[in-house]
DNA sequence: ATTGACACTCCTCTAAGGGGAGGCTATAGA
DNA sequence: TCTATAGCCTCCCCTTAGAGGAGTGTCAAT
């Protein structure tokens, strides 16, 4: 019979840890002085908690523990086990190569210009009209037109509720002449399809988004950050990019305050 | 002006988390309504949220995005974590191997006869006496006589606590013949060496470490399972095996209650 | 005026113990 | 036999990054 400092010492855990053990019933001591409430341990608790690091050397928690020592229902709780950690290796995988993109760029001295995240699109109804413009600064003039002609045909179409609106560039390679885009924005509910509007609902997609601030003329940087962040953590880029407009001429005049978010659809590699 | 719903949709990010950033001063609402506590948030809060996610994604703590938001400290930081980073995955990656291997031999019906853990043994002072005998059982009849030997020359000297006394094999091979074996007994202090007794300090080292119940004709399979697990979880064999005696003849009649441990030195491939 | 959606604060909960306070007890030395 | 000290006990608070919910106040539309 060992008192649990002893017992500590042979076993290598802390007191900590086994009287915790003890509370939820995971090793409970061989004996407890019912005067004092001193625990007392034997050998056999020895060889149970060398059964019970084993399990928390890999990776099970306490809980999972309970149940397997108790020995129900050993292979669900493996099976869930495994796909966590696998989960786990891919996810902190993804970080490292992220962290040490970061790193490089710090010293580089570039100090974080651009913060790329990767999140999920929302799934929405939209309309969009897909046009070949003359050039990038044309189609600011050509929106509000879009919007006039929508209501026309649907006079109680709302937008949508956050605003969601962006252009995709249809062209592969960088133009700047004769450029194929469409513009889309998310609006409550399906409307009236026109020649040149259409309505669909495009679902949620995982893109790497950039927040661009300032004028327009910076965002060919934010793209070329973009591209090449997404290289070097090797994703793959699975659609044509989207270039979402949340501050602008329409609500700024100074243009060093515009914000734009470029989104381009991604999948891990 | 965005309201917290509002700004929580448009952020992808919960109100509670909003809230929480506030509270902690991570990221303040650019204004609160003073009668009723409502939180306002802009446009720049956006593009100060999406750095602040994507400094999440990058595995930084919130504390640490405070730090590195504020201004200070980027650097040690961000060694720091990437360092994190990287003992996370080797210890994931050795995590997801044992489990596979757990789970192997699980399919094999086979059922946790074994416990494999990895641990330090502790840095400590023992006598130890190298011989050779002449076959597997013949060395407990000599260990009480090492006893005497030793007490005989240093009459004050005490066994450590808690008790450490373990045989290192020094073959190569498995003989059941003429055996090289070392004793070994931690004790309390430094001693008289004599011809064939030494003291010497022994350091902490990582092994990995198997128990084995019952009598000592067992001890082959646990060898055996030791090996093989060691083998095929890419850790490497730094030094000779250790038997250490946990229970056995001297306070337990029973063989079945007899408790060994195997301690193999070992390094992470 | 009412209703429903939205906002607020405050409280408790998570996993696996760590740290410490305050008090009792076992043991060793004088 | 007395005392000092180390060991043990329980109880309480703390950790991360929010999640969940209760109870209450407020805004906008009907």
């Amino acid at each position: 019979m060992y008192r649990i400092g002893l017992f500590s010492k042979i076993s290598k855990t802390t007191i900590k840890t086994l009287r915790y053990y003890d509370e939820v019933g995971l090793l409970k001591p061989a004996m407890i002085d019912e005067d004092n409430g001193y625990r007392y341990y034997t050998s056999d608790q020895l060889s149970q908690l060398h059964d019970i690091i084993a399990l928390r050397q890999l990776s099970f928690s306490v809980d999972d523990c309970i149940q397997i020592i108790s020995g129900v229902k050993i292979d669900e709780v493996l099976g869930e086990r495994k796909k966590e950690i696998e989960t786990n290796l891919t996810e902190l995988q993804d970080r490292l190569s992220r962290l040490n993109h970061y790193i490089s760029e710090i010293k580089e001295g570039k100090k974080m210009t651009y913060s790329p995240v990767i999140k999920q699109t929302p799934e929405c109804i939209i309309y969009s009209k897909r046009m070949i413009v003359p050039n990038y600064d044309s189609y600011f003039q050509i929106i509000p037109k879009i919007g006039e002609e929508v209501t026309a045909t649907n006079p109680d179409l709302k937008c949508a509720i956050p605003e969601y609106c962006f252009i995709i560039y249809h062209d592969g390679e960088y133009k700047d002449k004769d450029i194929d885009v469409e513009y889309c924005e998310a609006v409550d509910k399906f409307g009236q399809d026109t020649d040149s509007i259409k309505f669909k609902k495009i679902p949620s997609i995982s893109v790497v988004s950039v927040i661009h601030k300032g004028a327009y003329s910076g965002l060919r940087d934010a793209y070329a950050y973009a591209f090449r962040w997404i290289e070097e953590n090797n994703y793959t880029i699975t659609d044509n990019p989207r270039e979402s407009y949340i501050d602008g001429i329409w609500n700024k005049e100074n243009p060093e305050e515009w914000l734009t978010e470029l989104q381009i659809p991604v999948t891990k590699k």
